[in-house]
DNA sequence: GAAAGTTCTCAACAACTGTTGAGAACTAAA
DNA sequence: TTTAGTTCTCAACAGTTGTTGAGAACTTTC
């Protein structure tokens, strides 16, 4: 009944408390790396457990259910979208070096920060429902990030989508379609291919009418 | 036991023929919508059946199982590729319009033309083996239709490569995640933000020290 | 030792999956 | 009408899925 009947008056109680922690991260790690592989509908809970070494059902008890498994790998990534939005901040000749930069080592780098992104991306891309989730996380973390940055500006709102889905696009080609010419490029080599471009997405409205955005 | 026992000597015969090619392109055309939209492990071939207005079993008899109806689906679309590869003939200044415009007539124009490769798009991102299959297409087609306009240069290929992920980016971002910036963007505004960069991809051999590959 | 509390597994359910075989419903020829 | 051939549906299979509840196995406190 009541509450301060705990044994040693603290949080602490009896049973074994070592495992408890280490499951749930197992689990958690093998979560993101079968969604990042086989997407979300591709991946089953039992499949999952079994690469934690673990019975199903404790995964269900930790998690309560497979979309919030999910929700927990996508959340268990670091804040991505920030360290991108640093690489907005320098001198204009080279922004496009550094965002496409900051966008391979974010999605092409660490296991444990790409792959909650590609796990999120192959989701999005085979439902729906998380590319409803994926839409929301860009609209906010974006705001959040880029808009003290920025000037609010429809235009240069539109260039970075643009850009951001160009560099996506790069990184599917390369890691998950496996395109060779793009798999056999190492990463400084197509920076230099594709910072370029980049820049000339993101820094035309200097050339334009209405400037004075970026710095 | 003979064949000749055909009642008027003629490949006819005496059943219905109205409903079957009618309901097989019924079943063609539901799959071709429901596999683009929930990609390969997403779709159900009850759905696809529902979608016809036809019993499962109906497909199954037609098309023998899941996988050789999407095989069906990927190759009743045209050749998408080599109307890509033509944009690549003409003056090299408006390289990268002609084809960022290629790109969106193909991938998001007509469904008959789109559907079935952000089907085969949506299936290689969600499973290895469909990735498999995209890599071959590509690889087969783009050098069959390229070949002959390039001189077989690596570097060039790389080129190809990393334009049509990016463009392919834009149109995921676009049409299957559905960023709004970029859903609210008529298909000329686009061309006028992404043909530069795409040239800029395409055309930087001639800046660069090994050139005349182009032109 | 017993008691209490925690971590984890076993077995099973209900729903859904691709797939199959038998037989209706229909159409055209005899 | 009968017969033969075609198109399509019904019912069911075996397997897999997410999910659940009961109870082992273990750890700490008394």
């Amino acid at each position: 009944m009541s509450i301060d009947q705990a044994p040693s008056a603290r949080g602490l109680s009896t049973g074994p408390r070592l495992g408890s922690r280490a499951s749930r991260e197992a689990i958690l790690l093998a979560a993101r790396a079968r969604f990042a592989k086989d997407g979300f509908s591709g991946s089953t809970i039992r499949g999952i457990a079994g690469d934690a070494g673990v019975d199903a059902s404790l995964v269900m008890q930790y998690f309560g259910s497979k979309n919030e498994l999910f929700a927990a790998v996508i959340a268990s990534g670091p804040n991505t979208i920030s360290r991108i939005a640093e690489a907005f901040d320098g001198p204009e000749a080279s922004l496009g070096e550094r965002v496409t930069r900051a966008f391979f080592e974010v999605w092409d780098g660490d296991p444990g920060e790409s792959e909650p992104l590609q796990a999120l991306l192959r989701a999005a891309i085979g439902s729906e429902q998380a590319a409803t989730q994926l839409r929301d996380l860009i609209q906010e973390r974006v705001l959040v990030d880029l808009g003290p940055r920025l000037q609010h500006d429809a235009d240069m709102k539109t260039r970075i989508e643009i850009a951001s889905s160009m560099l996506v696009g790069v990184v599917v080609g390369r890691r998950l379609v496996g395109l060779d010419a793009l798999v056999r490029q190492d990463r400084d080599s197509l920076v230099g291919y594709i910072a370029p471009a980049i820049q000339a997405i993101l820094s035309a409205g200097a050339h334009s009418a209405q400037l004075g955005v970026v710095m």
